[in-house]
DNA sequence: TGCACAGCCTGACGTCGCGTCAGGGTCAAG
DNA sequence: CTTGACCCTGACGCGACGTCAGGCTGTGCA
């Protein structure tokens, strides 16, 4: 194959070919006599490997250095692009359920410190940082306050859209105060009329994240601590009331 | 906050932070009488969605188009931060399940074809390449071969592995011969000894990762064809027994 | 009070992984 | 035998920083 033929094979450009030869990290095995470069089946292996290892973040020294390591069958190197990939879709869903975190705080007019926004950038270090965080940034109420000061809301729609919270919390409230069980259908109701409100005034929040969230109220202390001051024992019932009405959607 | 600080929190260098400022994607909001960058919360906010927007592979400057926009509001940047952030979810499940089907082939001799492993890279365009691909690469059995001949294995761990192999095989159909039902005890024992031989032989194969080789089994066709050539109707036996062994593993 | 040392500043050059010409040879179809 | 697609080798450019160099600032402690 020539490398326009690759090229199209492997998604990348006949640039990227002639920079990986260049470099000695994919020469192809043959030219012809007018020097087009051939490339037999297990350059294409070896190309295959290199876009997964550089996908992977790898800088293309190292990936050389990975693949020309003799003492590495090409089993070990899927078994290491596997763990890699395992890793990094945790690190995505960790990703994602910080941005639905930060969603749901703005929902609930919560503001989240920069520290937690910032918690999963850089090989975060916690024990390094409780005992400086005080003396480097001083008071983090003020912190927290100026957090609050400088978010931007449309006033009128903002006073709607809390009303509309509070009314949902209000009859979360007088469920429980009444002794409905929380996977009850009443309750259940008011959990999909708490989904749906997200939906319209947020985001997009189908059951499955609903549930997410559901867990959040429990083990967030943050989230347990808003709904715990409205009524002892309301973050258990919301959270129970929203999964519950969340596995009946799903089926 | 002096750059050191907001770097350390961040976790990005100083450098960066410098370049940020000169690339006038991030500006701290005042300076000291001496220079010194001084970032405010606002700003923090501000290298927080710069972050994760390069995380997500944005250049610079869109970012920075993207966090310049008026029209667009806090609430805009988490949902399309969201989506992008599912979307990689996907794209690494895809990555996930194709290393593992190449672990798989592997297992079972199979080869794939050059095309099914690169098929995640680049915007793949099937029905562009269907209509070329034997005029442009020939023969595919003789590429077949080649990749066979050129896989790397030391002979005698290749023999015992696959006597291994072939025994389960026979064991499976011996079981669905005498009419053992897939989901019973036998056939999920068979289907474990599978799975621990996998993750001898091969590669660490959880009871998670075994049912989704399960599912390929039937879903595949060339894993398919490779137990229907045994027995008529093996594959979907195996698949069974091997989701079976999976769920009782499971709980 | 002085000074050591960590931290900040601004250039300026280097690096990595290519993109993008420029200038010129090759090859299959018509 | 020409046309147009495809290939070659430089060579320069770029994005996103890394890495000094040379010099100013701020502070703990002797």
């Amino acid at each position: 194959m020539n490398v326009g033929q690759v090229a199209a094979l492997a998604g990348v450009t006949v640039r990227t070919l002639h920079h990986y030869d260049r470099i000695g990290l994919l020469s192809p095995s043959g030219r012809t006599t007018a020097g087009y470069r051939r490339y037999a089946p297990s350059d294409l292996d070896r190309l295959h490997q290199v876009l997964v290892y550089r996908e992977l973040g790898f800088p293309l020294e190292e990936v050389a250095t990975l693949l020309d390591d003799p003492a590495a069958d090409p089993a070990e190197h899927l078994r290491r692009q596997h763990r890699l990939l395992l890793d990094r879709m945790e690190r995505t869903r960790a990703m994602v359920a910080a941005v639905e975190k930060e969603m749901e705080a703005r929902h609930m007019g919560i503001s989240l410190t920069p520290e937690e926004r910032f918690e999963l950038f850089g090989d975060w270090l916690p024990e390094e940082y409780e005992a400086e965080a005080e003396e480097r940034w001083g008071d983090t109420e003020a912190w927290a306050q100026s957090q609050r000061r400088t978010r931007s809301y449309t006033k009128e729609d903002w006073v709607r859209i809390k009303a509309e919270g509070e009314d949902v919390e209000r009859r979360f409230t007088e469920a429980l105060r009444s002794g409905v069980p929380a996977d009850s259908e009443r309750a259940m109701d008011v959990a999909e009329e708490h989904r749906q409100q997200i939906s319209r005034n947020f985001y997009d929040c189908p059951p499955e994240m609903h549930a997410g969230l559901g867990r959040m109220y429990v083990e967030d202390e943050r989230f347990t601590a808003h709904y715990e001051q409205i009524a002892p024992g309301l973050a258990q019932y919301v959270s129970t009331a929203v999964q519950a009405n969340a596995a009946r959607q799903g089926g």
